[in-house]
This record gives C-alpha cells, structure tokens and sequence, in this order.
DNA sequence: GATGCGTATGAAAGCGCTTTCCACGATCCT
DNA sequence: AGGATCGTGGAAAGCGCTTTCATACGCATC
C-alpha cells in the first residue's frame, strides 16, 4: 500500500540499508548518495512506517506524558508547552509525538499507563503532578521507571520529588519551589498583619499537598512559633477542584472559628473559596483576603484579581522536553528545582480592624 | 530483554499463534487453553510489544487528536474527556493510547502531524477546533485524510465542518452548534435591549468564526434589517486570545463609535474586553455588557459572572472517542451537531438609559 | 464404517525497518 | 610500493507479532 523504504531504494538505486542511514544519520553517506534518496523519498512521497522503526530499533518516537487531567490548565499548560517543545521547528527530529494520559492522580493508573507505554517501547516518559506518597506505591513505581530507564527510555519527574534509582539511569527530576512559594506567601498575608489565616490544603497523602502546607506552616512558625498550633484548626483538606474549595469554606464557615484570610491549595480552589465568601456574604478583601497557587491565566480576572503563587508551568514543560529527549543533559544531582514567584493581586490587603465589622 | 510472546507460549506449552488468539479474540480458543495461556502472561508479566504489533497488523492502538492548543481550555477539556472515553475503565480493549498535536490551527502544521500519524498507523484521528477556510489547504487535507481512512484508519472532525469524501470511508463529524448559539445570545442582547452591539470575532477564514458571527448577524437582521449594517462598523477581528480582546476593545473605545454591548468570539477574549473596559472606567453590565461563547469554568468566577453560550465539550470528547474506536456508528448522515446553551449571567444587564452616563 | 464438517491448534511466512558484518576501493604512511 | 586505514555501501539476519494455510481431531451423517 504505502511506500516502503525498500520502495525508496530501488528508485534511488541503493540498498535499503542506505536509505535507512540517510534517514537516520550515524553511518556516513556520500553527498551524492544522499541527495539521490532525498530525492527519491521527495518523489515517492515516503513517510516511513513507525511501528516497522521501533520494532527494529526497540525504541519509539512516542514520548508519553503523564498527569492528572489536562483538562485542568496546570496540567494543560505543562502539556501543551511540552508538546510544542517536543517537535522543534518541524525539524527532522522533530517527528516525536506526545502520548498523554489522564491518571487523575491514581497510582494504579499511573502504572498501568507506563505498562502501556513501555510495551509501546516508548522513547521517553514524563510522570508530572503531586505523588502520592504512600510506600507502596513509590516502590511499585520505583521498580517499573527503572526497568524502563534501564531499557533506555527516558524518565522526567516533573513537579514531584525525585525516586531513588540508581545514578547510572536515565531518570530526571524538575522541582517546583512550591515550599518557598507557600513560605512567602504566608510571609505576605502575615505581613499584612494577618494572624488568623485558614489553609484550604489539597488532598492529604500527596507531595504537592505536603510541600505547600510545610512551606505555609514553616512561615507562620517563623513569625510565632504558636501561631501554626493556632492555626491548625483552620486548615482542612480538600481536592483540587473548585467545589472542594467551595465546600471547605462553608464547612469552614459554619464551625464558625473567624479567620481574616484563606490561602488555597491552587488558584481553582481559590475561586471555589471565594464564591463561598461571596454567598456568605463577605467581602474580599475588605472582611477575608484570599489567596491561591500556580497563577493560572483566569486568576487576573477573577474579582477582585488572584493574588497567588507563580508556576512556571511553561518552563517545566520545555525542560521537560529537553530533558526527555536528551537535548539537555540533567544537571550534575540530576535535580532542577524551578523557582515560583510571589504575585501579590488585589485579593489580599490587610485583615478588618478588630470589631470593625463583627 | 521483555518477555515475548514467544516465552509466554514456551510457558504454557502452546504455540505463540495461540497466545495471540487469546490476545486478540476473533478464533476460537478452547476454554482450558485460553485458562492456561492466561496464566502464563500472568505470571511472566508479559505486556504486549506495540510496535511488533502495529507492525503486523498495520494499525496500531495510537489514537491522534489535533487540537489548536491543549494549553487552551477549550480543547483541554475536549482533549481530556476524549483521552478518559478512550480508556475505558482499563478494559482489555482499553489500551488505546492518544496522541495529542498542537497544530495552533496552522494547516501545515495539521498536515505534518497527520503525516507523522499515518506513519504510526494510527487506528484513528479526531481533528478538533475550527478548520482554515481556504481552498488549497482543505483540498490537501482532503486528501490525506481520505488516503489514511482508506488505509482504515477511522477520523472524525470535531468543532469543523464535515469534508466531502467518498461515504464509504470512515469519516464522522461532530459538530457544535455554533450559529444557534450565537443567535440566541444576541437575541438575549436584543431583547435587553441593546442596539449598537460591537462584536469582536476571532480570526479570519475560520470556519469558528464564520459561524458564530454568521449566526451573531443573523439575529440582529432578523431584528431589524438594518441592524447588521449599523453594527459592522463595531465587529472587528482579532485573535483567540485574552489579549486580543483587550486589544480589540482598546481600539474600539478609540474609534469613539458608542455600543451599549460586546459579544466575543469565545471566554477567553471577552475577559480581554471586560479588562480593557475597565481600565477605560466602564461598569460591566451598567455601562457596556459583555458575553463570552464556551462557558469554560472561569467563566462563573469573573466580575461579573460572564453571560456566554455553553459548548458542550465534554459530551463531544466522549462522542468522539465512540466514534474513532467504532464503539459506536456515525449516524446516517455521518454528522452529529451538538446544541449549546446560551448561559445568562450577570456581565449582561438592559443597556444604560439614554444619556444617563456621557 | 466411510464421508463430511466444524472446531482447535501448529507451522511458517511475512510486516518494514535497523544494524551487524563484510566487501570494496581509495587514500595513507613508512 | 605494499599493507594498513578509512569511507562507503550491500547482504542478510532479525525485531515480536499477526495471519493465512494446513492439520488433526471429534462427532454427526448416510
């Protein structure tokens, strides 16, 4: 049906193994040999069979990528800019193609996923998204990235903590600083001279969840080493959705503890905290400043606009890229940890005067 | 080095033709060998090797998607709900892997990634987002889908008018509903009220924006037939972004031709315009009312909550997922057109008595 | 008891590519 | 000048699977 290599040679006058070297470089071609088979493959209108390929080669163009739902624009952006960063310019190299998969943050799905792609022989894999931080699980997923690492694929971890493989495997890991994000963050709403902040955190178990709580709870100790005891009551755990933050609050709301300010696990949960404030009537952030994470494009649009914590979810997806295809090399403790960015919006401002509004 | 086929056969005393009966179904496997064989794979942990299989079979689990950006909600969403109905409930047919391309609506760029699927042997694409309307290129896209389908790799166009290829190939279209839409919410803005509406349209020679301001500038003729004329200078074309709406209205506000109201081509732009009216000292809705298209999630949680039209993208990725793995027929005319839903919110209001504010 | 059919399995031929192994000139070097 | 070296290209052996084709068996049929 389709054109062949074999196809290609016999027009060009060569043997396919030569047809396959120009294709693929390595063994050196004569100039007129080459343009000879580039012209060929132009004429015949070549596109070279994958499966064929990777069966050959035991290696695929196919790079899989995986997070908890792209629908959701953290991990959209992440993919989206990973894709574009995967295939260059149209360049030659550039015919691999971005596998993605929605695990919601599942361990077992995220195995079952790499299964998938390992069997597909997947030239590189991506896991992105908190982990969930459960020793089982690590060592389930420990096991099967080194049994891919170690037949060749490249492995990214990309906004979780590094696995502990052995340093001869091709596995890197691209951090957030989301503990110093949540620290500054905190350091900003108690500067403002907030001292009664409620902490809508994500769900309990996941790396993510963890980092931010430490980092906001580092903070509060830093400025009183009572204040995360007098907090804590405050903090409650959700998920990542804007209903979560919806609920929490009116849970939050209705034990009747008073807070001045919320800090969100991410700018989603946010908007679902503050609809709750909007329905129970406080303003933001005259009565209850709020705050979220990741700075995602609708936080400047919300009202008033997000102050929240920048992620640099571009940049990620291109190191990503990068590194999962081998055009750069992971740093020497092969960890890259990407720095996040205080945003301070109108969201936030200082806490109401005592009794000023009971 | 991975289990094969071969070993798993070794292992339960059959030949390997056997193993890949019970793999694939189709022959008659006896009850006890089929217990036997499933064992086996059990046991070694055999996962199947894609490549060699595609490669045999000329068609392989790969399943490519096309979206302008899954950065964009939009097709974030579209894309996840159709990634989620591909796999469905890890089911053993549930091994369907897709491949997402971000072609920024570039035909070259769709033809290029369509090229690299057809490598691959996808067993199927969905080409989502609004196509380029110009001859040449559907032409060429034309007739690269109709080689792939031939070849049975089953498409479906999502979000863009159908092509005219032969009715046996496996070609569905999905629509969204997008003239009707776009009729009913400036019906909305019409009976408000409102009779100098600005619209500001996405780019040029989409099918998109055709539609949705074929159908904006029906309403208003259906009005009143004058109404289009009186309304063209206040539609101005831009881009799919935030800044382009801001843009855009910056540049409308300059021209000093009043309106009462501005419908954008989609959310995400008519945030841009509810910006740049508020840096320009207007009120949303008192002053100028302002409605979106899409209904993505941000939408509730601007200020004011945006009036838009709900596109069900969800129900499409599911739809379309059915459609490219065959789990379910195209109907009889091979298209489906999905309704939206106008979504009235608060961004939209009577339009300011006349005079009442300069 | 010979004939026929349907069912369950094996043998083996590829699918289209990569890659080792070799062969052949041409170019070196001493 | 002779052998070593280098650059270039061909032959052929797989990579791991699917899928005819052929075979063998069991059972109903006449």
């Amino acid at each position: 049906m389709a054109v062949t290599l074999a196809e290609v040679a016999a027009h060009a006058g060569v043997s396919s193994a030569t047809v396959s070297r120009v294709l693929n470089g390595g063994h050196p071609v004569a100039g007129s040999t080459r343009t000879r088979v580039e012209q060929a493959i132009e004429e015949l209108g070549y596109i070279a069979n994958g499966p064929a390929r990777a069966l050959a080669a035991a290696t695929s163009d196919l790079v899989g990528v995986l997070v908890h739902d792209v629908a959701d624009s953290f991990f959209g952006i992440l993919a989206g800019s990973f894709q574009k960063a995967l295939a260059p310019t149209g360049q030659g190299d550039g015919r691999r193609l971005a596998v993605v998969c929605n695990t919601e943050g599942v361990p077992s799905a995220e195995l079952d996923y790499l299964a998938l792609l390992e069997g597909q022989r997947a030239g590189g894999v991506v896991l992105t998204g908190g982990a969930v931080e459960e020793p089982h699980h690590s060592a389930a997923l420990t096991a099967r990235i080194s049994r891919m690492a170690l037949a060749g694929t490249r492995v990214v971890l990309c906004g979780r903590p590094p696995l502990s493989v052995p340093a001869a495997l091709p596995v890197a890991t691209v951090m957030f600083d989301d503990h110093g994000g949540a620290f500054r963050l905190a350091e900003h709403l108690l500067t403002l001279g907030h001292r009664r902040i409620a902490y809508v955190a994500g769900p309990p178990g996941l790396s993510t969840t963890r980092e931010r709580l430490a980092g906001h709870t580092a903070a509060l100790r830093r400025h009183d080493p009572a204040l995360p005891d007098a907090c804590a009551p405050l903090t409650v755990h959700a998920g990542f959705e804007r209903s979560a933050g919806y609920d929490a609050t009116r849970e939050l709301l209705r034990r009747g503890a008073p807070f001045t300010a919320v800090a969100a696990a991410n700018d989603t949960v946010a908007a679902g905290v503050a609809a709750a404030l909007g329905e129970a009537g406080k303003r933001i952030p005259e009565d209850v400043s709020v705050a979220g994470f990741d700075d995602l494009p609708f936080s400047v649009d919300t009202a008033p606009a997000l102050t929240t914590v920048r992620v640099p979810l571009r940049e990620a997806g291109v190191l990503a890229a990068q590194l999962v295809t081998g055009r750069r090399a992971a740093p020497p403790g092969r960890i890259t940890t990407l720095p996040t960015e205080l945003m301070v919006r109108a969201s936030t401002a200082p806490p109401p005067r005592e009794g000023s509004r009971p």
